[in-house]
DNA sequence: CCTTGATATGTAGCGAGACTACATATAGCC
DNA sequence: GGCTATATGTAGTCTCGCTACATATCAAGG
């Protein structure tokens, strides 16, 4: 699956995958290509904008490192990232619930 | 749920909805509300746009009928959405799968 | 008769999300 | 030197679904 399958739930599993752990970008990457069986693999011009997009609404907080000359942008999920993130698995649900009775069971 | 839950599954839910049978835009609406259980309610400003959509990507056929001075534009799935619903519905699995899989099973 | 609410279809304008394609730069290996 | 992997980002675009509005018929109640 490339990204135009995800419809939405981009924030939801870039959250989900900074739960475990801070993260830059390019490992988010490549720890859901891992997490999802290998069925996930995001392009960058959808991860970076995302996670601009997430710090900008204070859900993550990212911070520049070094790592041998390559500069890196580190993220950690914040308090209210939690919060957004326990919302965005129950709407996740709740649509879950829904598809299964339209589409049938 | 009101509508912005859908994220990209609504082609998948009318076309679900019309495999059951024809109907015209405002009996699908109903139809979703009561086969989700009062949790959909689709405003008609997305349903309707979503419907012409659909007609001209040749997924489903409308046609005028009457109904005691109402007017109704029924529609029906062609060959062709009965296709497209498959593949909605194999993408929502896979979808389902995935976020099965990050967000922990 | 008139108003209100349900039935019924639709448009206009907007904002968000995710895409493709491109641009940049370093590190390691052959 | 050149290729691949690592790493971040921008520009421009397209689709989707939203809100708000516009229109029209019919049934029920006052």
């Amino acid at each position: 699956m490339d990204a135009d399958g995800i419809h939405g739930q981009l924030d939801t599993l870039i959250l989900a995958t900074l739960k475990r752990g801070e993260a830059h970008g390019y490992a988010i990457i490549a720890a859901l290509r891992e997490t999802s069986g290998e069925q996930l693999d995001l392009p960058s011009g959808t991860v970076y904008p995302a996670l601009r997009r997430l710090e900008r609404s204070g859900y993550v907080e990212g911070k520049w490192t070094q790592a041998g000359g390559r500069r890196r942008r580190v993220y950690a999920i914040t308090a209210e990232g939690l919060i957004a993130l326990a919302k965005g698995r129950a709407d996740w649900l709740a649509l879950r619930e829904v598809m299964a009775s339209v589409l049938g069971a």
